[in-house]
DNA sequence: ACCTCGTCCTGGTTGC
DNA sequence: TGCAACCAGGACGAGG
């Protein structure tokens, strides 16, 4: 989604803003936010864990967070349940389109940017600085299931309910291991693995499920690289074995019963 | 400090 | 066929 919107916004003026939806913007007003927005000039799309982050010349930053079903739009044509529209100074319009509506829009003041972000993720696991040994001190004296562990976007930035059962699938990992319980091995193996998954996601743009769309109306084809993810009763690909389906943490959760061992190997 | 669970929200699916 | 109940899940706050 980063990689389609820089070239569609940076160097753009939001000429025009409208917020739609008032849960969009919470805590804060939605006009006084759309306000804000008119006149700001875009220098850079960036991201951070599952924040993409509209950069302009003020220096100040609007945090995007997509959650489930949360799009961008460029020329949207007839989209529905638009909750917000942005026009540009080429006369193109951005729409963000989110069906269940639990994305949220936060423009924060330069200042507050980097720290906002600091509090709420742990490293990107895609930059040089993720090693195992890192992972593995974040893990450290930690009870939870690991599942739980990898969800909690403080362990690690970007990791969600898809990726993690992905990711424990090409590890050999049960998600109810206790967290802090893994060996060098294992955490080598996991974090090989929570590369792979991401970059796989990536170079496929996401997963279209149902909503999911990249900015030009395109669908992810990551769904079709699922190894254990809504796969219950299906063969894994390793083993044969049926995949089972639980709950962790609330969640749905996906795995080879086979593959991934209760115990570490 | 850590952990678990309920809540938010809508539309598609399931079950009677 | 119609309608209610259930399911999907990221982040957050309450409570243990």
């Amino acid at each position: 989604m980063r990689r389609r919107l820089a070239p569609v916004l940076e160097g753009r003026t939001f000429t025009r803003v409208e917020i739609l939806d008032t849960r969009l913007t919470r805590p804060y007003e939605p006009h006084e936010v759309a306000a804000e927005l008119q006149g700001e000039r875009v220098v850079e799309v960036d991201r951070r864990g599952k924040y993409l982050i509209v950069r302009f010349a003020s220096g100040r930053a609007l945090l995007v967070h997509l959650r489930m079903t949360g799009t961008l739009l460029h020329e949207p044509d007839g989209a529905t349940h638009v909750r917000a529209l942005v026009e540009l100074d080429d006369g193109t319009t951005l729409a963000y389109r989110d069906v269940r509506r639990f994305g949220t829009w936060l423009l924060l003041e330069p200042a507050d940017v980097a720290p906002y972000l600091a509090a709420k993720l742990g490293e990107e696991p895609l930059l040089p600085a993720f090693t195992a040994k890192g992972l593995g001190e974040r893990l450290r004296g930690r009870r939870a299931p690991l599942k739980a562990a990898l969800l909690d976007q403080r362990t690690l930035a970007g990791l969600g309910n898809i990726y993690v059962d992905e990711a424990l699938w090409y590890s050999k990992l049960h998600p109810l291991r206790e967290a802090g319980t893994l060996d060098a091995d294992e955490l080598k193996r996991l974090h090989r693995a929570i590369r792979k998954v991401l970059e796989l996601g990536i170079a496929r743009q996401g997963s279209t499920l149902s909503d999911y769309r990249l900015p030009d109306g395109s669908s992810g084809s990551m769904q079709d690289e699922f190894r254990v993810y809504g796969r219950v009763a299906e063969p894994c690909d390793r083993c044969g074995t049926e995949i089972a389906k639980t709950r962790v943490g609330g969640r749905g959760t996906w795995f080879c019963s086979r593959c991934q061992a209760a115990q570490s190997n």
